[in-house]
DNA sequence: TCTGAATGCCAACAACTGTTGGCATGAGAG
DNA sequence: CTCTCATGCCAACAGTTGTTGGCATTCAGA
């Protein structure tokens, strides 16, 4: 398939919704202001999106990029988990369009637990000592690491946000190693 | 000043307006679904809170009643707290509805920093080492415990919706101790 | 019993929402 | 050049939202 001319198009609204999701959230994010940051009529987003609930599952594809967990040593997964998570939260609008989206949009919590499950779950399950235990592990480690999340790009707490990224996993490191690998 | 008639009607729109915040985020909860909740036109609503923004500060009005922490052994005061803070959570819509409604408006998320600024901070002041490092160490207990509410209560993760309360709080205590008074 | 205020409902408003159809414009193939 | 179709914009739609003013009813105090 050639490249088409209104591909640019597509991009300029995919990267204007994210923006708008993230720091608006789903309702209050609007077709009409969505298209405007992207220069464009809010009727080509309908053409190429379908519907509202269709662009926000295109901006809402997500790959959290986990690294294989084999090839760390076992007592520093949880530094290392928590400073990716933070690097991948820090570089991308999605993650955090998703999370605020997902406090009041069905769709969008949903996809959320689909995060949870495709992508944390397998890597908690590679790594905890009984398997069984693997969904709890993962429940627990998402509870802290969304909580940061939470507290530091939607909330805004100000020492949460001030907080160098470096410290904060520091912090955060050894309790999702905890949750990971601590016995019972 | 007597009881006037109007203060059960006060009352049931109060409590009407907690459910839908809590169930369905700031804008999605609407003037008439709350009306509608409580048995009674969408006029009144207006009459007796001026308006939405008003409507939700006196909804979100809520007090953690955090216990005084002098009298509880030092070691156990993690565990105390989560213990505190998912009682609390579970008895009150309150708290979700704060929560749902920070996601995406910016009066709710103002509100949350007061009570993270006017409840949370004192009592951890009160018990970590270096009076200094307060704020950021109630920041990442707020984000512990904040994260642990979102994901059952908002998000609903199946692991932690079917999580006890006891066990969460078992699990998550000693994070919070460690928040509290982990040395550095 | 009469009066005035409190309480409640109805109807309507302007603004905004997602969404749609039709009409212009441009580029590219023949 | 001509024809065609993808790309884009304009105008409008129906529905919902917060909000308002007016009218009926009910209660309390004289």
């Amino acid at each position: 398939m050639a490249e088409r001319r209104s591909d640019a198009t597509r991009a300029a609204i995919l990267v204007a919704a994210r923006e708008r999701f993230a720091s608006d959230g789903y309702e209050r994010a609007t077709i009409r202001s969505i298209a405007a940051d992207a220069d464009i009529d809010p009727s080509m987003v309908m053409r190429y999106y379908g519907n509202k609930e269709k662009l926000f599952a295109a901006a809402a594809e997500f790959d959290l990029q986990l690294p294989d967990v084999s090839a760390i040593r076992a007592q520093e997964i949880g530094s290392v988990l928590a400073r990716h998570f933070l690097r991948r939260w820090e570089g991308d609008d999605t993650l955090t369009a998703l999370l605020r989206a997902a406090a009041t949009n069905a769709a969008a919590a949903d996809r959320m637990r689909d995060l949870f499950g495709a992508q944390l779950l397998p890597v908690v399950a590679a790594v905890c000592p009984d398997p069984a235990d693997a969904p709890r592990r993962a429940g627990l480690v998402a509870s802290q690491m969304l909580g940061l999340a939470l507290c530091r790009f939607v909330l805004r707490l100000p020492p949460m946000v001030a907080m160098p990224a470096e410290e904060a996993a520091a912090w955060v490191g050894p309790t999702i190693q905890r949750y990971l690998t601590s016995p019972a």
